[in-house]
DNA sequence: GTGGTTCTTTGATATATGTCAACGAGCTGT
DNA sequence: ACAGCTCGTTGACATATATCAAAGAACCAC
């Protein structure tokens, strides 16, 4: 084990993530660490998935047609208040898993699967 | 949607995760949405995840030869105490990521790729 | 057994997170 | 403009988490 580079800087408190890109980097290897700020980014969007309401959210919204569903919607379902669910769509959308669009009185928010294939791909070890 | 499931009832705080054999649950699909129970244990290995530190020691052993290294060669990498890493590596055992054997003065950690790619595959979308 | 090394657990503290009630903002109809 | 619906934000609270120092547990060498 290299010592070479150290990672202790590496932050708890999580940045708002500038890059919603659906990928966020190639997948873990043998042959090299992860860069501390891939890890960060990498770790936000794992974050946002390790949550049960979050999770449940997501798979609910895949089976909708047009991977899309209102607040209002998704609430009685899960059991919990607007306001909260309102609060685990934002913190998906900040890591772009979902996006939101307002149509009318109601805001959609849709599945973004490609963001959330890039996170199974960087999963996939380049090994084993 | 349907309403006739609820999902209120997902608890937020961690069971400790019974089942940690590399498949959790099937890939997310559109045919149905995720059971509570099963969203509830995808949640859990996911959240172990889902920090930087923990990233950066998963990265850190797959580049290791045998994928294993001990708590004192991996505290000074990532810049935290040795009780800190200590805690993230048991995390990382609690949800079967990692595995933990002792030998002589040291305990080896050893990086378990199959669970790795279990997450994965259940984020690689049965659809799309 | 004594002492030294590695690792984990406990206790304590600061920060982060999930949740809801209450209020505010945005839109649509009349 | 007014009323009504949907949704987001703020404030408050309880819980969970990350971190370390200090003490304990497991092991080895002598």
């Amino acid at each position: 084990m290299s010592t070479s580079c150290q990672y202790g800087d590496v932050p708890k408190a999580l940045p708002l993530l500038e890059d919603t890109s659906p990928i966020c980097c190639g997948p873990l290897s043998e042959a090299q660490v992860i860069s501390a700020d891939d890890a960060m980014g990498l770790a936000q969007r794992l974050k946002a998935l390790g949550e049960p309401t979050r999770v449940l959210l997501v798979s609910m919204l895949l089976t909708q047609p047009g991977r899309e569903a209102c607040t209002c919607e998704l609430a009685p379902v899960v059991g919990l208040s607007e306001p909260t669910v309102s609060h685990h769509l934002k913190q998906l959308l900040d890591v772009g898993l979902v996006s939101k669009e307002r149509r009318g009185l109601n805001v959609y928010y849709r599945l973004e699967p490609d963001s959330v294939k890039a996170i199974s791909r960087v999963l996939d070890l380049n090994c084993c």
